[in-house]
DNA sequence: GTAATGATTTAGGCATTCCTAAAACCAGTC
DNA sequence: GACTGGTTTTAGGAATGCCTAAATCATTAC
């Protein structure tokens, strides 16, 4: 039952596949083949194995769903994913666009115990720092945000909430425009038809007043005001 | 070249030739086989791939010694694993007598970068836990330590230098017995033919002037006097 | 010198997880 | 209702690393 008891394949899979079905609810084989890397034909073999452990529902040809086994096990990986990269951050220093990768291949090695005690040596924190937020222990996990740049009007003024760490480039990018979580940032122009817009960064240091465009639309923000 | 392009079951290999090696000098397949938990079949198995790599040099029949990239490469992974046995004791508190297991999975996926990281945060340590020396970057580590408690005579005292690692179980019993790396212990008795011998510990906190008797003859020391 | 004993290797298999190529399926278009 | 393009699955195979059982080798004892 625990965590420790599947391939690191299967929590990949797992975790992999909650992430997906919280943005399109129904995952299918060729989406989940091109977030692993992996070719669809493979994909199919460890769905089924994944649905013999009963670790989601499987109709051929229609995709997957998690079970409530499945999504225990994803979000126990989830947490432990992001408790890393946060540790990497704070106590290690490593820089916020780069824990990503690392914490891709200590997930798999975290025991409980130790789980625990980076937890506490943090102070137990609730976001990794992207901003993404870290599963509770008893698999709580809060809604995900409703609201996108893209989704703000010129003239609105918001914090960004979240940044995708899936592209490792648009990450790095993220990082060189100084816009990361906690930042606030007020939109100046918006391209038509939900294109490119035009940000200016209020309060981040080296920055202020700085505008900055681009693809910056898919971050998540809480608006202001 | 570099560690990471190994599997870790090659690293595990290397790493466990490398210790047998300093005890014994050629390593046979059975001991190999023993320290691994795996079959001897297995072994000579993986010992032909890892000849086939230039790793080690391997005669049929007469055991296998480590080439100079094997060296190497076992040196790297040594430095990890006591590297992170020092860290998880030192930063996240786990009993020194527990960080063995741990690290044996964390070794594997530590990176250069964060290799650095974890030696600066920790001051550049040269000993791990059990008094092990940790291997430097360009792979310079002390020869073993000469003397064991089972040289000393009666009456002599001696500094506790390194305490063996391999065996769990053995390691819970030091640890109970407050025999660990640093202390300061005199035999009081020593059993014939290179038995069990009864030290005294001298400044552990606790057990201050408490004697010990058992198979404590396999730790290193430094003779005192 | 030969026979027994223990160490080592070979032979044959199994599980995991991935791949490519080819077949089957599904949905939207004409 | 048949075609067509994209999606998905099946079929067949490869690499890794482990196993047991059976042969082979080396050494030690007599």
């Amino acid at each position: 039952m625990p965590l420790s008891e599947h391939t690191e394949s299967v929590q990949d899979y797992l975790k992999t596949i909650f992430d997906i079905q919280r943005e399109h609810g129904r995952v299918a084989t060729t989406a989940l083949a091109e977030r692993l890397g992996n070719s669809p034909a493979s994909v199919t073999g460890m769905i089924k194995k994944l649905a013999a452990l009963n670790l989601v529902e499987y109709e051929p040809y229609q995709g997957v769903v998690l079970t409530p086994a499945g999504e225990k096990i994803a979000l126990e990986v989830i947490r432990h994913h992001r408790l890393i990269e946060r540790y990497l951050a704070e106590a290690l220093g490593v820089p916020w666009d780069q824990v990503h990768a690392e914490a891709e291949k200590w997930e798999h090695v975290l025991s409980e115990d130790l789980e625990d005690r980076i937890d506490a040596v943090l102070g137990y924190p609730t976001t990794d720092p992207h901003g993404a937020p870290i599963p509770k222990r008893d698999g709580t996990l809060p809604p995900p945000h409703t609201t996108r740049l893209s989704d703000l009007q010129t003239g609105q003024s918001a914090t960004i909430a979240e940044v995708s760490d899936h592209d490792p480039a648009m990450l790095r990018y993220f990082a060189e425009l100084g816009l990361r979580p906690g930042v606030d940032v007020t939109v100046v122009a918006v391209a038509p038809f939900g294109g490119p817009l035009t940000v200016r960064l209020d309060d981040v240091e080296h920055a202020v007043g700085r505008e900055v465009a681009g693809y910056v639309a898919v971050c998540d923000v809480t608006p202001v005001g």
